[in-house]
DNA sequence: TTATTTTGTTAGGCTAATCTAAGAAAGACA
DNA sequence: TGTCTTTCTTAGATTAGCCTAACAAAATAA
């Protein structure tokens, strides 16, 4: 099995674009490309050229850009570390989501499947709480940022005398 | 006030290496920047002509490397980024402390200074917690993410009944 | 169906960051 | 002090990713 060499940054984004084009519009044209990444059409055709060589995209000249299976499957992989990103952000540190936005499309390209993975642990630890919305501890951390006061933390955890299933 | 163009990731690291450098060894040569960032000499001297032209390193022919105030003040915030990124890979996500270390040093340039924040106080927030060393949610979690098995989680935060200040 | 507009491609240039090869300066030492 | 070694610099090439200008193809509209 050959092993794909890693693609840069702006490569990852060509993919990500055109799957998002091909989801939202039904097509991805180098026009709407360009158009969503900011770049110019030259661009655009440029990237292709790679990303055909690498066999990540389907394009015949003047027509529409499809992902190949093998692109496919890496363009799900950024959108999915772009999501847990944009999620670990916005919910637990509740950065603002312009802001949030931003940094997921930087840091999508830079973080390790093992941090990937602890963070979606991560989410799901916090989402899956048997409690109404946000966990105690962490309403206690949002009221710690605001006001840096410290309020009890959870005293129930593994280990403990008070540990509880539920 | 001039305002620095954003640095390339690239010319941060080459910072953060003089910085190292000049306080584990008090001095930075070239053959030290270029053994410590895996380039070869020619591609540091380089890097020090454009550091130089704007500002941000003193450096004379064959003589040792230097930071200006204001290559200082960069080179500081950028270990801090990476300090902060550690820290919360390492010790609140448990990844291996070298995988987080690789992760750091890539995340390090692409984080905002709002989220660099908000971290910082979620670090802040567990390590302050007034409990032995690990706050019992984040056992919880870690429990969580070796069973898949969710025990209660803390129940006293803010705008709780027993919200207790401690 | 021809003319106009839009879209895409090609050609060619620029910058940043790397490299190798070759030579120059500095340092070590016999 | 002269020679050898190490370190640094210069010169020149390469690659990736972007750009503009000019042209070609496709789509639209008269």
């Amino acid at each position: 099995m050959y092993r794909q060499e890693k693609l840069s940054s702006s490569m990852e984004d060509y993919l990500e674009a055109i799957a998002i084009l091909n989801k939202e519009k039904g097509f991805a044209r180098v026009k709407d490309i360009s158009r969503l990444m900011n770049v110019k059409n030259p661009s655009v055709t440029g990237a292709l050229t790679t990303l055909e060589r690498d066999d990540l995209v389907r394009h015949e000249r003047y027509g529409y850009v499809e992902l190949t299976t093998k692109g496919e499957r890496i363009a799900h992989d950024i959108q999915k570390r772009h999501a847990i990103l944009q999620r670990f952000l916005t919910l637990i540190l509740k950065i603002d989501p312009d802001i949030a936005e931003q940094d997921s499309c930087r840091l999508e390209h830079a973080i390790s499947p093992e941090t990937f993975d602890r963070l979606t642990k991560f989410i799901e630890f916090v989402e899956t709480c048997p409690e109404q919305d946000t966990p105690g501890w962490l309403r206690n951390f949002y009221h710690f940022m605001k006001t840096g006061e410290r309020l009890k933390c959870s005293s129930v955890g593994v280990g403990d005398d008070r540990e509880t299933h539920i």
